[in-house]
DNA sequence: TCACGTTTTCACTAGAAACTGAAAATACCG
DNA sequence: CGGTATTTTCAGTTTCTAGTGAAAACGTGA
């Protein structure tokens, strides 16, 4: 029925599942893992139907997953001329995904994570004595501490990938 | 019918909550994500029936979560002499928090995904040309960078807060 | 404007994950 | 031992999330 699959077809199609596995347990779907793995190793970008087909999943399913990818700045949408259909292209470059999940992890997860920190400290500021006090201090602990990741992490993604490559070999010399 | 609370409970309260939604977003049952907050915040130990108090959950929730969270070291059991209860503290030192969850997630989430690209890899390292090459270089690509990450990271985790501190310092400036 | 290819939405369903409450197992004490 | 305090398990239930498929909306070219 199917043709004989490439060889690298094979290894691709293991890669895709499991990934998506992964995904899961980063608490990301399932199938917007596998699509991303899809995209990631194609060769050409893929049209909605395609991935329907090669993943076996809904229209609905397939397209609210694309487009939250593309949410995530993870994939862009191609237009080819004489063609009105959307094709997908996900970024291939290690670095610029590895960047931009950081920026989306940022603002997604630690900064309003920062922003509970804040108010909840504010709320208790002039405590000055006992477990109000120890609270205050923790939770101006989380947001130093969280803070500071950020601008750490903002220092690291503003870099380009061998300057932010030879700054970490010098920490691991 | 229950007494008035110290202000500063009022924010631990928000903070427990809120912190319980956060979690969710990581992809950590809210649950488990709101004790962790309630002990983090916790002037003393709490046992089991303190925390189902707390929270207004079950028996059997305050007890899988917790054992849980003992599980992933960021709580630990003490006991009391002469009590039999257990009862349950969390870390409260950000840096050793941050280690613990960074080793636990290297272990569960990066590790399994090197495995899987290195045999990715090696089931198309013959793959000369074409797309099978490509997705050859992906995979490797993937690899590299995501062990590099290890090797940054299970430096930095080997450091005391106040090295690292200095060591990010010089980045930033 | 209509017809057609395509994208988007959404009510519904299936399946997974979280939670309950009570019974069973365990540990400790006299 | 027997009694009691505590922990652990688990079958059943609820809640939430992901996924389906078809209808609606959109957009373009004739």
């Amino acid at each position: 029925m199917s043709d004989e699959l490439p060889p690298w077809e094979k290894a691709r199609e293991e890669f895709v599942a499991q990934w998506g596995s992964l995904g899961t347990q980063w608490g990301i779907n399932r199938t917007m893992a596998m699509i991303h793995a899809l995209l990631m190793t194609a060769p050409e970008p893929m049209c909605t139907d395609e991935v329907m087909e090669k993943l076996q999943i809904s229209r609905g399913n397939a397209h609210t997953n694309l487009k939250d990818l593309v949410g995530w700045n993870l994939v862009r949408i191609i237009t080819k001329k004489g063609d009105r259909k959307e094709y997908f292209e996900a970024e291939k470059d290690v670095w610029k995904i590895f960047i931009t999940i950081s920026k989306e992890r940022k603002r997604r997860e630690i900064e309003p994570a920062i922003r509970l920190l804040r108010d909840c400290a504010a709320q208790t500021k002039d405590e000055t004595i006992g477990p109000g006090r120890d609270f205050h201090q923790q939770m101006k602990d989380l947001d130093e501490f969280l803070s500071f990741g950020v601008k750490v992490g903002d220092t690291v993604i503003s870099m380009k990938h061998a300057s932010a490559l030879q700054w970490a070999m010098r920490l691991l010399s």
